[in-house]
DNA sequence: ACATTTTATTTTAAGTATAGAACATATCCC
DNA sequence: GGGATATGTTCTATACTTAAAATAAAATGT
């Protein structure tokens, strides 16, 4: 029998080739990380040296621009994958700047909805032209026949860990 | 000639092309964010019930341990890619509550040497185990055979991204 | 030697993030 | 109807983040 360095009674593999996994699975989420930290940081960067503007304001605009009849504002937290209470003072900001409207709900006072100003729209088409031409900019150098096959790993990684997070 | 949406005397690809590849980096881009803010939060959220520590200052105990005799301050906000000014408060934090020492140099004054203390150390590695074992969780069903591939074209893309952004 | 510049670090201001408590309003169930 | 419960939103406390200004010490140039 191989050598292992744990006693793993439920996996078939060895403690050898489990230690190798492990350091696979470190080393990619390690490169995950520093990739989306590296893009991340730059695009948030730009953002507010040309437009003064935040990611997390331009992400609430994003979603309003699909919805020309306005959003749920419980909508949003889901969407955008944050915590409701930390959206308050951001769509805040952006009805203070004239971007979006909030405005209560007739059938149900406790509901918010939020809708996108003529103005805002414009801002937002501008921003996200800037947005497309900058993450060109960026990944231009990565071939552009691999793109979509990153894509679909990612996706199947996406899909792994909503599983695993899901079961428990 | 193709039809082209707009003007691109540079590029010799048709307008259209281009416009399928802004669409696959957008989309190569938001399942990134979605990989890394998906695995980062559920790792938060872990250190936080189990250890009540944090992901910054998890971040830094894991640079030091690499560390025996410690490290320049200076060299943290390099190797964690985050602002000088950031680390102070963290810093300040993992000293008080004796994980690390922070001692002035005496060559040069305004230097400052963290070091892991003893009781620092132990509580490092009881805390990465936990961190390798969490993560091993949440990347089980991404088959394992895929990992290295994946994990090489991420590195492709960070180097790609790197040199977009050192160029100009 | 002394003024200038560079380098290391801290401070400050504004914004973003979470968790959890608090509040208001609806809905359910009897 | 009226009390229990559920839901949508905001408030509070704590922590992290960046950029930019402030501080302090060292290195450099004349």
């Amino acid at each position: 029998m191989a050598l292992a360095k744990e006693s793993s009674p439920v996996s078939p593999r060895s403690g050898v080739d489990q230690e190798a996994e492990y350091r696979a699975q470190t080393r990619l989420w390690l490169r995950l990380l520093a990739c989306a930290t590296l893009i991340e940081g730059e695009l948030r960067r730009r953002f507010r040296e040309e437009f003064d503007f935040t990611m997390p304001r331009f992400d609430v605009l994003a979603q309003l621009d699909r919805e020309p009849s306005g959003l749920v504002l419980g909508e949003l937290p889901k969407r955008l994958m944050v915590s409701a209470g930390n959206l308050t003072p951001i769509v805040d900001r952006l009805v203070e700047d004239g971007f979006i409207t909030r405005t209560p709900s007739n059938l149900d006072r406790r509901v918010q909805i939020v809708c996108m100003t003529v103005e805002g729209r414009k801002a937002f088409r501008r921003m996200a032209k800037s947005h497309g031409s900058w993450l060109a900019e960026l990944l231009a150098g990565f071939p552009a026949d691999r793109l979509d096959a990153l894509t679909g790993e990612l996706d199947a990684l996406k899909g792994a860990v909503k599983d695993a997070m899901q079961k428990p």
